[in-house]
DNA sequence: ATTGAATTTGCGAATAATTCGCAAATTGAA
DNA sequence: TTCAATTTGCGAATTATTCGCAAATTCAAT
């Protein structure tokens, strides 16, 4: 299954580009690309052939709010870390090598190949704990 | 807000308690609790305010996937990261105190005070990875 | 340039997951 | 018992995501 590298999938890429310190749904996806330039669901359809090859991520809200999901470019998302803050709803991208050591930590103790890392942590972030 | 131990919520609990080695969807978790014993809506509250609690965690789906979210207890599941393999699509569950180190990690480096963390790592599974 | 097969698009309809609204039932403290 | 708070089940309403298909685009080979 080859790719064409399209408009929309080039417009969706640089959008996911401009805002790798930030998680994006899909309705946002959509005005941040001019709206009548995308489709939804050519969106939804790049979004998961992205995924596929390795250059989104999908990132999972938590429960305590509507359903849905964010996505995130992740051309740096090993080694990034999501930190969610559950007072102010914030989400932080905090880069680490803590990720690569986690992943080669599960290779050799469980034989598993890790090909990408999905981490929420979530908490209270240094603002909201300071009120 | 007082939270009532209702013969729902007291079910699902033990349902989420017996099945911590694996995540679960809501219709999984419809039939496994004796379906007329507690509606899909209770049990979508339910899920929502145990994990306010602290004992229920939501774990995202690889977009490849049809939309959806599984759950699983959470009593030891800061204890634990979610190996999802792309092959086989299982999941595994890793006891390690890796997590904890990558908590006290991201308090170091951060600031930031995580209560939970939800890992997800995909990639092959040491089964697959045989074949 | 032209052609043609593969791929992708946009649209609107179809599915599926989750939430909402509300009256009735349950819970637990007084 | 009594009563206010909370939760339930139901079915309807929302919302996110997928699907189907004809038209448009891409790109490699002429």
């Amino acid at each position: 299954m080859m790719r064409y590298a399209t408009k929309q999938r080039k417009l969706l890429l640089d959008v996911l580009e401009e805002h790798l310190d930030e998680t994006l749904s899909v309705a946002e996806l959509c005005s941040l690309v001019a709206h009548d330039d995308i489709s939804p669901s050519a969106i939804y359809r790049n979004l998961a052939s992205l995924e596929k090859d390795g250059l989104v991520k999908r990132v999972p809200l938590p429960l305590s709010q509507k359903t849905g999901y964010r996505y995130v470019g992740s051309s740096k998302c090993k080694e990034h870390l999501h930190l969610e803050c559950t007072m102010c709803g914030r989400t932080f991208h905090l880069p680490t090598p803590a990720t690569s050591l986690l992943i080669e930590n599960v290779r050799q103790n469980s034989g598993f190949k890790v090909d990408s890392a999905n981490t929420v942590l979530t908490g209270i972030c240094p603002d909201c704990e300071k009120h």
